[in-house]
DNA sequence: TATGAATGAGCATTCATTCAT
DNA sequence: GATGAATGAATGCTCATTCAT
């Protein structure tokens, strides 16, 4: 495969594509069948084929796309900003940001974690966010803005909040992007105890 | 449906739930077939039909068990503490602990929000899960305990935090539950700053 | 696959093999469908794959059936009989009235050694055929009956006299296949050169 | 069809007959499509249209080319030989040279005589072989030469011999071709036979 | 209760052929 | 002459479900 496209073949396969991963959000991978791809389009069947070996691989390729397009978002919004923490920040409002405008690709990247065929993409993506967002938390913790501990876990946590505030406010509650992001940040960053909660627990934990 | 059983039938029904719940979750739900799991089992097709309408219907009914049992488990768990943030904590545990002995289930449950049809389900369950741990919350906001923040997203941001670390943690890095539980709590309660940080963060604040 | 069958099995599975048996034959492998062999029969096409694997494994069971079938009759035809000679006399009329009686087979039997996938299983048939002959051709030749030359040869050649008369006189002339025998066990024994002219030559490789 | 071809044309038509030839023979002649043809010589589709009509005709157009010169090849060997017997093995010898060096060709003419469509472009090949075979053998046999048979089933058992030994033994067990040509001529003038058991059947029959 | 057999719509994929450029 | 793109009927196969026993 890996064709040499021409200016409409381009175009062709960016509709295909499109469509297909609109089909695939909305009534899952299974019950999408290539007919319901190429009918919707109003192409012949032969029209897929062209353009990807099979079903599977076109599914990989839309995965593939959304993982690196969500890399490349995130990247570019900590750019330039020298406190670690608040590249965290940015990194948490860029990734909600993305979330709300690829809804469709986020259901996707989800369904592709229950299923043996496609979770080892999804892993492989989630580590390198996972590596991506590492040396910001170190850098935090170096520089005493971060507790001292597994920055590992930290990191994990900080996705695990952010991904579901995101699809639990804005896709689900319909919240703007921006609250939820702001909402996520705060929690990352001082969790739940209220200051004269969290002031007595430091007191405790100088004894 | 809804057949009186007798105690063989309530076994095979049972041996057809587990056998089915674990095909669904490592193959995913449509690549199993009902041949695959009555084959399994090595009884003919009849016997699937004898006890689920249909494969649909058994799927609906293992996510139901399974919301049903993640539930009563986590009641019983915070039952008798009078300390809401402990509660809160205890809970977390609970979940942990269940997930990480439930893994399939836990996996069948991030299927079903990835289709139309089962979706509902798990929003359903989700929700009743926000309002078990909704007034805890709360009460931990009433009694000056936890910051005076929308509690429905400090509630969600919980429950993010840790499904997300049992998951990395415990199912993908097979770490103890009861150490995932314990970060899990710990960063939902003070979140990632430094005392230091967090101080500093708390004066500014007060100004 | 290899289902245990009832009775009633067994029988639809004959039907089965011994249509598409015919329509092979007759339209070839490739251009007959599944689909042309399940409505031929007026049955669904799931009782095709109750039964086979596959349109590929279903042929391999016929070649595989039509080679065992021709080595048992063959095998039957020349026991009891003492001279070599007449055993292989014996045994091209066998093969004959086999080839007559099943003429389908012996079409799949050739389009089966045009085909990479098939051709092994057709080599090693002929192997085994091979194999049968060739102890009574070494046996004639201890008796002094037939010519010291290189047994395995002079077994290949009466196969292939007897496979192409039979196919010539038999299957597209219509003649009666004890004809093509006695053609062929004549031509095999004695070649095509008349009395005087063999007696000739008979004297001169004497010197 | 029919085209009026430059050199060039003529070329890239011939590359394509050979090419195809190739893969029909090695892979089969229905599992080897037109993309496979055109892709395996870095051309495009339009291409093989343009040269000719459709896959079937193609193929047509190999069979009677194969025809045509295997037809050439015999008639070349035995121009000049007087003694009819002579030209007999003269054209045996002819045959097994070609075939060895025509494999691919061989197995065309086997397969297609197994599919309806093309059995009688086979058939009248043969009979065309058989035809021009003939009069050798009944010159032979108004010479004295050869035995007061049938002329019509000599001549089909030589085919039949001079065919199978050429494949068995040259094109699977890889002996010289001119190993073969002695063996199938030897085998057709005399037969298996020892001489003294030929002298005693001779005998026999003068009684 | 249970089984083997059957159904048939539906699926992913192929492929000979055509067409616009 | 040649190409990439498109067509769409047809193919082999699957599978949830039903049925006769």
């Amino acid at each position: 495969m890996t064709r040499r496209l021409t200016a409409r073949g381009q175009r062709r396969r960016q509709e295909l594509v499109e469509f297909a991963a609109d089909q695939f959000a909305s009534k899952g991978y299974h019950p999408t069948s290539v007919a319901d791809i190429v009918d919707g389009l109003g192409v012949g069947k032969g029209v897929f084929y062209w353009y990807f070996e099979s079903k599977e691989e076109l599914f990989r390729q839309i995965l593939a796309e959304a993982q690196r397009d969500l890399r490349r978002v995130q990247r570019h919004a900590i750019a330039d900003e020298p406190d670690p923490v608040r590249r965290i920040e940015a990194g948490i409002g860029a990734s909600v940001e993305w979330l709300d405008r690829n809804r469709r690709l986020f259901v996707l990247l989800e369904f592709a974690r229950t299923e043996e065929r496609f979770a080892p993409l999804i892993r492989m993506g989630e580590e390198q966010a996972v590596a991506d967002a590492l040396p910001h938390v170190k850098a935090g913790i170096d520089a005493g803005l971060i507790r001292r501990e597994d920055p590992l876990v930290l990191t994990q946590a900080i996705l695990g909040v952010t991904g579901h505030l995101a699809r639990v406010l804005v896709l689900e509650e319909g919240r703007p992007a921006a609250e939820a992001a702001r909402a996520a940040a705060a929690f990352c960053l001082e969790g739940v105890l209220s200051p004269a909660s969290a002031r007595r627990r430091l007191a405790r934990e100088a004894d």
